[in-house]
DNA sequence: CACATCTCAGGGTAACTGACATCA
DNA sequence: CTGATGTCAGTTGCCCTGAGATGT
């Protein structure tokens, strides 16, 4: 028996949907497992890639919301994985700094990620692989200019 | 500025979350002057596609879950767009059978979608949608059935 | 003044969980 | 009995809005 109607397999927008539903069912099986979530995630991952950052500079790099931010930052500070200090030379400001706990947490999320990629990619070959990331890409990154 | 640490654009799952936060963002906007939403379309391209089912099977069809189909049912029975009466082989069901005024919706719905496909796929040839096409093809295949 | 930053309160959709009664 | 179905109540994560206080 089909599970999805076949007109939607037309519909590269569906398709992205549902696929994420299955994606997002992986990855948060595993980052629920060591009590993280996906904002967790994307913030350390900015940190780590581009250093110390103010709230609304991370926001930017993370497509998300400033109060979000906060939230989440709140969270990670925590857990002692980033530490949030007033920024001198401007005192609207806090800087976000990642801590070396918070790389540690950070490369055990990346493994995690990295199985989750292996599920999710099993069915394509190493070729198919590499098209689908580069079409992806191309994807995301026009839609993060507009 | 870069807005997404380049880490990231080798992951594929990442990169299929990400871009599913622009075709929802897109399809929601959509949907929303409409007074739909996804699950609505959902359930109606599987009615029409599939004809009546159960409520059970509608999740099944849709990746659903029965308490989400309760609701949305509910609401579209509401609007008149699907009809819910009991199965008289089956005392547990319901039939739920979509009406002509739920196809009509459903049209304008594609419409909709469509729109949105077009917004999305921007950057890409038509040869390369249909790689991507058949490359998500796949790989939902391979998910539905696990 | 305009503008940016941080914070808080809250809403909306999607996905899920647990429980319960009904019925095959 | 087991198992499927429909219903309800409630939770979580993610995305977004509005507003206020502070500082440039």
């Amino acid at each position: 028996m089909e599970k999805t109607p076949a007109r939607l397999t037309a519909k590269p927008s569906w398709l992205i949907t549902q696929l994420a539903v299955h994606a997002h069912r992986l990855a948060s099986d595993g980052f629920g497992e060591m009590g993280a979530r996906g904002y967790h995630y994307r913030v350390l991952v900015a940190l780590e890639q581009f250093g110390v950052a103010s709230q609304a500079e991370l926001g930017r790099r993370c497509n998300m919301d400033r109060s979000d931010i906060v939230a989440t930052i709140n969270e990670l500070a925590g857990q002692g994985l980033v530490e949030r200090t007033p920024d001198p030379d401007d005192r609207r400001r806090n800087l976000v700094t990642i801590t070396t706990a918070g790389e540690r947490h950070l490369r055990r999320l990346e493994q995690t990620l990295d199985r989750v990629q292996e599920d999710l990619l099993a069915p394509l070959t190493s070729e198919d692989r590499q098209t689908l990331t580069h079409l992806l890409t191309q994807l995301l990154a026009h839609h993060q200019r507009g």
